[in-house]
DNA sequence: TACATATTTAGAATAAGTCTAAACTGAGAC
DNA sequence: GTCTCAGTTTAGACTTATTCTAAATATGTA
């Protein structure tokens, strides 16, 4: 994605592209490493000709999930992790090396309604743990 | 369960059946609530003729967790929760109450085998997020 | 009893995340 | 062009969840 289209993106979420949150949204994005805040902000201050606090990325991250541009993770305890895929997807955690991979929802039937009418989902997450097979 | 019954799974399961571990496995046992360590700590420490020392609750639960007694459950950042309920089940969050529900595993599909050759899935977890419905 | 080992303890340390109050920025109003 | 003000960023203090540490206790065995 381009810089004017995630400027354009933030713009249309009512999120002000100032340059901080725009380094770490195009960050974000262009990653497929499921971050965490302490990750962003260790990536991203290097590419800033200036500083970047701690408390700018916690709340740009906490700006970008409450517009909707990105989602938070959680596949560990004390760890939120930061997604800008926000497609209905879930995740699959290699227990080997760590990486979270993305697993498309279409990978998996909907369970949407499954749970009869005593309950109303509004969404729901499912967290894989396995192994990654060769190839 | 009994308190016996509980002493020979701790048993059973390489788990020395000290006095606190008794007594914090017995609560877990007897809860629904999904508590996290403090709550245990809390509800606990009432219970004992003694103190109990938040490093004894911390390495119990850890080595319950261990040794396959209880699970740990994440629904939310920064907190683990604690489940003796180890039966094939998911977590339904009410985003009202806060309160964790027990979904068992035969409400949804069987996702094992949904991932094709390239991942060995071990485990998986389900979190839904809603409301309860009257009634 | 004596010794070794496991367990518990209080409190220090660490780490993730939030809060605060001051400094900075940039877009109008004049 | 300066003034003003709201919004943003900052460094660092603070809070909270969890782990670590080193000393004290309890347990089991010889
Ligand atoms: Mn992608
Ligand atoms: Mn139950
Ligand atoms: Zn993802
Ligand atoms: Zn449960």
């Amino acid at each position: 994605m381009e810089s004017q289209e995630i400027e354009k993106l933030l713009l249309s979420k009512g999120v002000k592209p100032t340059p901080q949150r725009m380094v770490i949204a195009e960050f974000l994005i262009h990653t497929h490493s499921h971050p965490t805040a302490e990750e962003v902000l260790e990536e991203v201050s290097t590419k800033l000709p200036c500083a970047l606090s701690r408390a700018t990325v916690y709340n740009t991250l906490n700006s970008l999930v409450q517009a909707g541009v990105i989602q938070e993770v959680f596949t560990e305890p004390g760890k939120t992790r930061y997604d800008a895929n926000i497609s209905d997807h879930h995740h699959f955690v290699d227990v080997k090396s760590g990486k979270i991979l993305d697993i498309p929802g279409d990978m998996v039937p909907k369970l949407q309604e499954q749970l009869g009418a005593k309950f109303k989902v509004h969404s729901y997450q499912i967290t894989f743990y396995g192994e990654l097979n060769e190839q």
